[in-house]
DNA sequence: CGCGTACTTGATGTGCATCAAATGGTGTGG
DNA sequence: CCACACCATTTGATGCACATCAAGTACGCG
């Protein structure tokens, strides 16, 4: 199983001086482990962690009054969450696990010292949190001005794109580690209608499916159907000043 | 017209002491005004500047190769954009005035200075940014989840929330800064719809209009069919540690 | 083997888009 | 001051994308 550090996923942005890495190090905080479905944070409650995914997959969303459910976030290995707690007293969405998933919890307090004792790891986390911002203006904009099968061609190319990045090998196609229903609520769709896009896009030739095996048989055209921009890829951070000792 | 300085926005989250103010008032760059439809930043555009709006009514946006908009965000006086030159070199939305407003731009690095000197500036932007992030939750839900008269409501509710933040009284209603097709946009409906949408809310005794002016004439029902969570005043910073000179 | 959960497929309904045209307000040039 | 153009708003008619409802099928697990 794949596990991820805080300190790595930042090393990812920026290099870390040695004494960087220590301070990142020395924070981690006690571990949990989470069986598939289980409901970390609800909506509301109080909390005053930060958490990292270290192994699974996870997912933040929100519950309407009418029991419909918005997915916001897929968390892989590495990911940060619960970041609110550094603004709120209670969290303004649920976090739950997807699959077997172990996470790693973080005092705010602690965070916040470290934070203010290594003002570069402040910046690489303002950083990781413009990426995402990035990321969710896409989503945004998914939602409001794309068609369905738009919505699902990126939720495939995206769950591929972070299981890629996670290392696992996805040139001969993935499992898909999400039913139908999440992949609606992540994409404002029903399930039924995400079983039909999903069919769609496999008699157009841009996927082929096996059991709960999906191949991105035409990436391009998947790409172009997705309206796909890969935000990531484009993160610099050149201009900051380097690492001290 | 109404001015605001950001560091008035961050001592609205947080108590300044005397030495942060005044870091972040030296910081305060140059000043830019624009009319109304005119353009500060293109998608893409190579920038390196943050931006506070001073004055006015600005936003943010992405436009889709189909040439549809969607509306990420309003912009009001004290808000900080642009963040995103902090982990990119491009811009990854565009930002253009609603009306006659005047921006400050500051450099990132000068910014990032400052912020590494000052840490609980640091935090205090990050806490910003969770409020905004909390706030983007809402609309992801809301685009994903919810009628086109919830999503018409929330417009209306969080304009007027957000004059009446700058200090316009808008009990007895306001002037909507917006075209109709502009609130479309920001809820990924046609024109068209917004128009009816209007109408309904109207004919059911939620809102009045004359004019351009609008009332919310029965502010409980209005929020119970927007799904609304004041989010802005749940923000707590109290378990930070207190300025120090 | 039987049950629950996910997936699949069809029939029908509806919320919003699209197309089209009329109305009203506002600024501009004559 | 009026005529005109331009834009936002309004309203109606029609169409389609997606939701909803309803059955079935396949699979994993006690």
């Amino acid at each position: 199983m794949r596990v991820r550090s805080f300190a790595d996923r930042i090393g990812e942005f920026l290099p870390l001086s040695a004494s960087e890495r220590e301070a990142v190090e020395q924070v981690q905080g006690r571990s949990r482990s989470l069986r598939r479905g289980a409901v970390l944070v609800r909506e509301n409650d109080r909390t005053s962690d930060l958490y990292v995914v270290s192994s699974g997959m996870m997912m933040s969303y929100v519950l309407l009054d009418d029991g419909s459910r918005q997915i916001l976030r897929f968390l892989f290995p590495g990911d940060l969450t619960g970041a609110s707690a550094l603004a709120y007293a209670h969290s303004p969405e649920c976090v739950a696990a997807l699959c077997e998933s172990v996470v790693c919890l973080f005092d705010r307090a602690q965070v916040a010292e470290v934070l203010a004792r290594h003002p570069r790891l402040a910046l690489a986390l303002t950083a990781i949190d413009q990426a995402e911002r990035a990321a969710m203006t896409d989503r945004l904009a998914g939602l409001g001005r794309t068609s369905a099968q738009a919505r699902i061609a990126a939720v495939l190319l995206d769950i591929r794109d972070r299981l890629r990045r996670g290392g696992e090998d996805v040139e001969r196609g993935f499992t898909l580690p999400l039913t139908q229903e999440e992949i609606g609520d992540a994409s404002g769709l029903t399930a039924v209608h995400v079983n039909r896009m999903l069919r769609q896009l496999e008699e157009m030739g841009l996927i082929a499916r096996h059991g709960t095996r999906v191949i991105l048989a035409d990436e391009a055209r998947l790409k172009r159907a997705a309206k796909y921009v890969d935000r990531l890829s484009r993160v610099d951070l050149s201009w900051m000043v380097p690492a001290g000792a």
